[in-house]
Formats: C-alpha cells, structure tokens, sequence
DNA sequence: GTCTATAGGACGATAGAC
DNA sequence: GTCTATCGTCCTATAGAC
C-alpha cells in the first residue's frame, strides 16, 4: 500500500479530495464520493490512503505548506518596508484561501478533524505559518503602522481573513488583493 | 408531537443540544449523545423534535436571537457616542460568543448544515443581526473614527470577532472585554 | 412523556480475483 | 492498480407498550 508517499498520482487524488472536503465539509464527504470525483470505485481508494483521516492529513498537509511556500515567495518578492511585507502577506493568504479555494481552506476549517496524531505531526508546519505572519506583524508595530499586543493583532488579522471564506463571493466586484488592500488601509488607517 | 413549541423544557432541551454541537460539531453528535445528555433515551428525544435538524435549527434560532436581545441591551444602555457604540457591540458579540460558548457560537460555525427551508427561516434572524452591526459601522465611518467600504469593515470585524472562538483560552489572563478594547483600539488607532 | 426494540439505510473498510 | 462483493458497525428514525 502505498502510504506515506508523494507520487503524482496521490497529488492529484489529493488535490480532487480538497475540492470535496471544500464543498460539503470532511464529515459528509462520504469514500464513495471521493472514489467517483477519482474516478475509480471505493475499494481502490484505500489502495493509495490507509483510511479517511489519512487523506484529510494529506490535504490539510498540502495546503498549509503552500500556504508556506507562497507566503515566502510574497515577502521574498517585495519590497522591504513594514507596509509592503504586510500588504505581500495578506494577499498571498487570500489568494491561497480564495483562488485556489481549497486545500487551505480545509487546513483552516476542518484541523479539529484530525485526529491527535496527525494534529501533532501537522502543528509544526502551522506554527512555522503562523510564525511568518508574528514576524511580519512584529516589523508594523515596530515600524509604528499598528499598534496594539503582537498576540492578539496577529491573531485578529488572521481572523478578518480567514473569514472571508465565508462570504466572499469569487464572481462580485472585488478581487483578493482588492480585500488585501482595505483590510490593511482599515488598520493602519492609510487610504486604500 | 410537541413541534414548534417553545416549552421550558424543550428551552433547556436545547440549551444541552448546543453545547454538544459545539464540543463535537453538528455532524458527530448522534441522537444518541443527545439522548444521553438529557437524560432520556434516544427513541424518546422525537417526542420533543420532528428530527435531527430541527434541533439544530431550534439551537441557531436561540443563539441568533440571544445575540440580537444582548446586542440591543448593550446599545440601550451605553453612551451615544459612535466609540461607545463600537465598543459595546464588540463586547456584546464576544460575550455570547465566548462566555455562554454555545448557541451563538453554533449559529456561526453550523450554519452550513442547515437546510434550504431552516435557512430561509432563519436568514431575517440573521440579517437583523448584521443590520445592527452595519448601523454602528456607518456610525463610526461618519464619525471619522475609521475609514473604509462599510461592507468591508463590517465583514473584517465580524471575522476578527468571530475567529476568536478558535483560539480563546477561557482560563487565559484575557477577558471577552480586554479582546474588543483591543480591537476597536487597533481598528481606531487610540490606546486600549 | 418515556421506554424497548428494531427497521432500514449509509458508512468505512476489507478480501480476493484479475 | 482496479475491480466486485460484502462485512460489520453505526446512524436516524419509527412502532407500539406502558
């Protein structure tokens, strides 16, 4: 059985799994379904996943390390100043939850669907996100774009964007990196 | 069958309902645990709810309409001024969100399962709701106290707000009051 | 209003042929 | 690597006695 490895093949399975686990939560997305989006039957499915939770452990994988990668190219590419680094991150979050719509999404909204194993094995990789946006919140306030507990502010960035899934809607008038713009101008009061 | 009542009994019926739903998600809390948790068994919890989904929307509509009654008292009662209006409503919002820790918070996080027609029902309830929070937003836009798209505003703060039960420590040194100082002083850039 | 008992179906996962 | 077939379990909901 091939667990645990990185095969094309189990990419794009997992790729297809994130789109489902996006539509109808981890919970309703029955293996039959996964199976069918697959395009194999049910039984085959466990050829390529141990069980269930072992494909969720792979999106929820997938996702946040692209969040990771794509995070740090943002900051890599921009400029160097506090207010760029901060604008660089937050679009690169949204695009990642609201273009792709998937895999970091389902990293986001279905990790207390993980078992304890996974979640363990998994909270590095979130912490080390995590630990990207703390430092890019700590270069605003020092710079004195924001102010406030680095704590809670980072905590309440990431909320206002994370919760955009919720309502965003792909085909109205405003793009992610339009969000990126008003949410930053909203607190660092500067004009968007 | 006691359908669409509003008995004590069936109040604290879900009143239990919505701490489970928040402890284990909609999704993996079975009849059974519910049962249990009254105190009855699981054939006899379908004397009090048609089914499953009624419960949950018994417990949305409770938590929507406990936010709208503790929003308005803490508009009632505060100063007029568009800060104290901020203020208040953050403060109401992470009170129902974050002391009574369910029913509110189940409204928020379950909304996707419910059906087309309980959705529709309770879509007003919602609405209403964020009808409050958009009119303390133009407040504080007039005021000049923040800048921006009203719908934007409203959203980010809501989400700011709402993703705090992701991450709330209850037993931490911070109280529901300290996090909405500490948002309404980020988003207006005045001390906390 | 609660009980026991169970119907009837969907689910995750396995076995073994090809 | 995929198939067919199915096992055993758990689930929501019902029926009928008390």
């Amino acid at each position: 059985m091939n667990v645990m490895n990185d095969s094309p093949r189990r990419k794009e399975l997992t790729r297809q799994a994130a789109q489902l686990f996006v539509q109808a939560g981890f919970d309703r997305t029955t293996v039959r379904m996964l199976a069918q989006e697959m395009g194999i039957k049910s039984g085959s499915l466990f050829h390529h996943f141990r069980d269930k939770q072992e494909i969720l452990t792979a999106v929820i994988e997938e996702g946040t390390q692209n969040a990771l990668i794509i995070a740090k190219a943002a900051l890599d590419q921009c400029d160097n100043s506090a207010e760029a680094r901060l604008q660089a991150m937050a679009r690169a979050h949204l695009e990642t939850l609201l273009t792709d719509r998937n895999a970091h999404v389902v990293a986001l909204y279905e990790w207390r669907r993980l078992d304890p194993e996974a979640r363990d094995h998994l909270s590095h990789l979130r912490d080390a996100y995590e630990a990207l946006w703390e430092a890019v919140i700590d270069d605003a306030l020092a710079a004195g774009l924001i102010h406030g507990d680095r704590f809670l502010v980072a905590r309440f960035v990431m909320g206002a964007l994370n919760w955009t899934v919720r309502w965003y809607d792909p085909a109205g008038p405003r793009s992610p990196d339009d969000l990126a713009h008003e949410l930053i101008a909203m607190i660092t009061h500067r004009s968007a």
